[in-house]
DNA sequence: ACGGGTTTAGACCACCCGGTCTATAAACGG
DNA sequence: CCGTTTATAGACCGGGTGGTCTAAACCCGT
């Protein structure tokens, strides 16, 4: 029920975290440095989530080093539930890997507990307020991540012995046609050829990528950037 | 040649622009605040990469805004070349998927042109320093970019009808073994089954599906999470 | 003009694949 | 305890698939 005019409705947070020292200091801070307003805590994922349930809060803050169920599978649930609740992920040191997966999975922030208070405070007036927020050296060490990742995606892509190079521009749009799962005889309707020509392009193609049958064919297409190919140069 | 000590080598840049006023404004300002070194300035892309290859910058400004060659395919071609040249993207506007897929390909910093001179400086000594710089609100755009893409992901893979979610447990094995292209007689010895058997569930397998042979099967899998079900349970 | 690569195409054959029908044993759920 | 689901498997058959050989027409570069 809300009710009259609001200037900055106090958002409700809900805090989860196995240590139960750091837990009520982080509790304390808030209610003392901000107006924000604490409506349960949890030491447990599990019950963290049924609290969420209960209490709808606007935020949530995270740890993800916690014993059974981590925090990257709760917020991974917890999104899932699709009721609207920002989470702040929090932990005590910057693993680009755990801050990728976080914000992979949809936490709309990522702090470490050894960051002063007033970023704490001021990380979740952001998320409050819609926004998504990193530390600077955080998004750094994210980027530094994501962009390795991306790039040993087009590494293996276009890289070294990609034997797809060796194909002709014929063969390449029969193989197109293949990785659509359609036979030698739509093929050959498709490119207006007939059946038996089909079959000598996909011979020469399986001596190409060194394989057997059809499948096989495609899935190296696949596993290769054959698709890529095309967005590479459309859609970067 | 290195020699002697260096508290902090004057980084060489290269600005790209096709717009020539705000090129020389650029230039100027740095050379002005900062102590960086503008070696060259281009006003198309592919001039800049000639430029780029006979000076070996530490840094590059690059304009996305261009016609012709636009500035992303122009970073794209850049990072191939794998000269260890930082590339900053600059734009007029904030476009969530002009960021994305700025930092996507390897820029090391995108900035506005509307963004205060300090800020451009910072930002060339943030990159020049050897990290990634995005400014809080670009970063923010960035995330919510990248989190809906990936949200809509995970729920093509997992969402509504998946008709791989009729399946028997046997059937995933044998669609499994499909993926990796193996035939129905390696399958078979794969699982310890008889090769009529293998069909039985293939048959199952294309009516459940609704496809007609097994490379359909394939694509369905693959296009439909089923390599995902065990990522995202092990892996997140 | 000659040789090489590409695209086209035919013939023949073995066999894998996909469709259908039938059937049994185990497991599971009501 | 009985019906359903699942896993197993045999038989049969037709057509699609893959292997091999041959070869003509074409473009391209030297």
């Amino acid at each position: 029920m809300r009710r009259g005019i609001e200037f900055k409705k106090k958002a409700r947070i809900i805090i989860v975290d196995d240590n139960y020292e750091h837990l009520s200091g982080i509790k304390e801070l808030i209610e003392i440095e901000s107006d924000f307003d604490v409506v349960a805590t949890a030491t447990s994922a599990s019950v963290a989530i049924s609290l969420i349930k209960k209490y709808r809060p606007e935020i949530v803050l995270m740890d993800i080093n916690m014993p059974e169920k981590d925090g990257l599978t709760a917020i991974a649930e917890i999104e899932k539930l699709d009721l609207g609740v920002r989470i702040i992920a929090l932990t005590g040191y910057d693993d680009p890997d755990l801050i990728f997966r976080a914000m992979k999975i949809g936490a709309k922030g990522y702090i470490l507990k050894t960051m002063a208070s007033a970023q704490l405070i001021y990380a979740i007036d952001e998320v409050a307020a819609g926004k998504i927020y990193l530390p600077a050296t955080l998004s750094s060490r994210f980027f530094e991540y994501f962009q390795q990742s991306f790039k040993e995606e087009t590494e293996s892509a276009d890289d070294e012995e990609n034997l797809l190079n060796y194909l002709t521009q014929r063969e390449e749009e029969v193989l197109d046609l293949l990785t659509q799962g359609i036979t030698y005889k739509g093929v050959a309707q498709k490119l207006f050829i007939s059946e038996t020509t089909v079959k000598t392009h996909v011979n020469n193609i399986f001596q190409k990528l060194q394989v057997n049958d059809r499948t096989q064919a495609v899935l190296y297409a696949l596993n290769n950037g054959f698709l890529n190919r095309r967005k590479v140069k459309i859609a970067i």
